[in-house]
DNA sequence: TATATTTTATGATATTTGTCATGTTACATA
DNA sequence: TATGTAACATGACAAATATCATAAAATATA
């Protein structure tokens, strides 16, 4: 098992505040895992006693809509940290974990990174800042689901994963989602996101090959009204 | 001018972690001000320079959305705090704060309020769990918006005006919101709000006297579909 | 009090989005 | 390779919501 001295993926979040030493002890109690495609990290309503770190791959954090409908929240990638909310707050998950591609995560012990959050200053500030980011995120996206139609939201994440995780050789999206993951990220039904990438493909917007998704024209897919 | 000390307020947010020497201190620079009804506190892409405690009156938060809707992303209440995500990130206000009804508030400058947050850990820590908080609702709003109907979410907001603010006694709301107010906290056009107040109206779930609303049957209104 | 202005209300209609049905394609696995 | 399964796609229709128009009621202001 690797160490998080080592580890350049801690670089990317909070961990990267830890004294050597603090990082020496979280190292010793961490847990390593791989997770597959598809697999539940952790559901809503569970206790996580811990916080998890992702080495590698990509994670989406969804929650259960009172009709049954499951929401993506946010996705989670490398370098992400999962579980501060109820670490700080002491609550159950608020949300469901869902790798979509192969996994690595680390988990730490709750008892072990709280130490760390009452100790060390730059640690809790550094979690306060990102909490503080996190926040302006999700009012962001709150304006965006209660103003703006599915069709501008859908255009918006095809942008978002694009830049988030760039192209491949080909030109296509390098992360893979399926029509049913933008159809819970946007807040609609998988048909109607479907049929509003056809759409998209129609105008030129985008192209397909199978699932996968390039886009031809980055301005006017900004400027979908 | 009145003295932290003395203010009962405080006892509802984060400045009740503060000693009595930091409250001191916080005191003597903070400035009270009276604010009247429709009147705007700080606007989206100021730099607040500070936070503001809420005294007396309710005041909403706002985001402009980019086709130009405002949307109410919170409402701030008696003893509720106002810029903390600016102070913590030192970020520009993602936010307009105007005040819907009359309102007492104070302010303390930034660098009074972030020593205090570098140096007590009960205080950042209050923080810290306070943004936890807020993060969750905003998450939940989230889904809410992206799941669920419109009439669904303003029977939601009534019942959470009632819960949050009471009622007088008549058994009308005591905090007396426009329909413009219940469509942009809703997340829609001021008339289908209007209309949906009426269908209620119609299936006796709530009465209405001018722009006063009272719910008659909170059982039924929590279950609409 | 009279008048202007804002807020509330409602009809008519267009647009957006959801739902159900059905077919097609891609992909995994025996 | 054959076959089953899941993902993708599209039509037809229903429901939800927005928009525009207009009027009534409430409220502010002269």
């Amino acid at each position: 098992m690797s160490k998080c001295e080592q580890c350049i993926v801690r670089q990317f979040n909070s961990l990267k505040t830890l004294t050597k030493e603090e990082l020496v002890r979280v190292s010793a109690c961490k847990t390593s895992s791989v997770i597959k495609k598809g697999d539940i990290i952790f559901r809503e309503g569970e206790s996580l006693n811990g916080i998890y770190c992702v080495r590698e791959g990509v994670c989406k954090l969804t929650k259960l809509s009172d009709n049954g409908k499951e929401q993506v929240v946010k996705l989670a990638i490398k370098g992400g940290m999962m579980g501060q909310r109820s670490l700080v707050s002491g609550e159950i998950s608020n949300l469901t974990a869902v790798a979509i591609n192969d996994m690595q995560i680390c988990f730490i012990p709750r008892q072990e990174i709280v130490r760390d959050l009452q100790k060390n200053v730059n640690f809790s500030m550094d979690i306060l800042k990102r909490m503080a980011q996190d926040l302006k995120t999700s009012e962001d996206s709150l304006v965006n689901m209660a103003q703006k139609t599915v069709k501008q939201r859908l255009a918006q994440t095809l942008i978002y994963v694009q830049t988030t995780f760039d192209i491949d050789q080909d030109g296509y999206l390098a992360l893979n989602l399926s029509r049913d993951d933008y159809a819970s990220i946007v807040g609609t039904a998988t048909e109607s996101a479907i049929r509003i990438l056809s759409q998209f493909k129609k105008e030129g917007l985008i192209s397909t090959k199978g699932k996968q998704i390039k886009i031809e024209n980055l301005q006017d897919l900004s400027r979908v009204e």
